[in-house]
DNA sequence: GACCTATCCTAGGTACCTTAGGTTAAAACC
DNA sequence: GGTTTTAACCTAAGGTACCTAGGATAGGTC
């Protein structure tokens, strides 16, 4: 019997990428172990077992997610930036919407600290925000506002909750420009 | 041995108790079944399955949800409708993880047809904007940014999203101004 | 009091997570 | 090259949960 050679790397890996196909609440162990072709128990010589293998892909996926933001928001500022970061968001959710739903695992303290991605993902939050010169605590404020509207606008789109018959991709836009109008005008609000 | 006198109503309502308490992703016939003092199997009398249940909840919960949103709205206009509605919504969400939880859950489309949570729900988000005036499809474009906005904020509040040091409450209000502001001045956006 | 219905039961199958302990492939060492 | 050590992968087994099949009986009807 050869070995496969499993790493913790390319079980989380793959466990993202199933999640991605199957959906992050429909991850397990078995169906992980089928596509290595091994047993189940095997997997837990590299993982602890199957909330430490969801904390892992909930890792990977703030790791790439914050990459992606990253590259949006460089080199852009005001509303490009914006567009840019939202769309980048979005694109992110409904692409990878297993990766997306890890987002949402929580993630013990210690490991989230030691974790870039949030931080960087933050990060780039405010620093789409700085065209728009805002203090705190509105700045605060401002990046709640945007974090809602877009997690809530991606979260209903992956799990149908919009069902008029109008383009999701129209309603999108003016979602933005409208985050984009109330951000010029934040003091006049 | 006596008999409890369940009913699919009952394990219906004491479903969404229990998600409320323990969280809908945590539900489960085993624990109903313990609350009644019964074994897991005798609930299949009343109920075709867990997501048969789970489908129960859910229409439970909008047509509870439909009620607090529908009197939230009655009698107000404007920026006073807006905030009740908000303010109803997010105490929902918050009061009724569980339940609200369930609101998300996939309905089969013939029963979401027959029940009128739902109706009832987008009826009152209608409303709520009529006193802005908006034609379509400018109005679902406006209805999809609150419910994105408001289910961002709400699903992001309880899964332990925002973590700055900041209330969670002032920076709701601000949101909700910002909703009201973007409506006003929609046809300028 | 006998009968019927439907409630609740036991028994058992499947799937998944997890632990304990054994084999052996593959690397490390002499 | 042969021996030792490490750890990858295994089998076995226990726990929990969902679900089905079929039996016992409480509670109502006649």
């Amino acid at each position: 019997m050869p070995r496969v050679g499993l790493t913790r790397d390319a079980l989380i890996s793959a466990a993202a990428d199933v999640a991605d196909e199957i959906g992050f609440e429909h991850l397990t162990l078995a169906v992980l172990a089928k596509r290595f072709g091994v047993r189940d128990a095997s997997l837990y010589t590299h993982v602890r077992g199957l909330s430490d293998l969801m904390e892992g892909v909930a890792l990977l996926a703030h790791d790439e997610w914050a990459e992606v933001l990253g590259q949006a928001v460089a080199g852009r500022s005001g509303h490009a930036a914006l567009t840019a970061f939202a769309d980048a968001y979005r694109a992110f959710a409904t692409g990878h919407p297993g990766r997306y739903a890890a987002t949402r695992y929580p993630i013990a303290p210690e490991r989230l600290a030691a974790s870039q991605g949030v931080a960087r993902i933050i990060e780039a939050c405010y620093a789409l925000l700085r065209g728009y010169d805002l203090p705190e605590p509105d700045a605060t404020d401002a990046v709640r506002l945007l974090r809602s509207t877009f997690h809530g606008f991606s979260d209903l789109e992956a799990t149908g909750g919009f069902t008029a018959d109008r383009s999701l991709d129209a309603s999108w836009r003016r979602a933005v420009d409208a985050l984009h109008h109330t951000l010029t005008e934040w003091s006049r609000i």
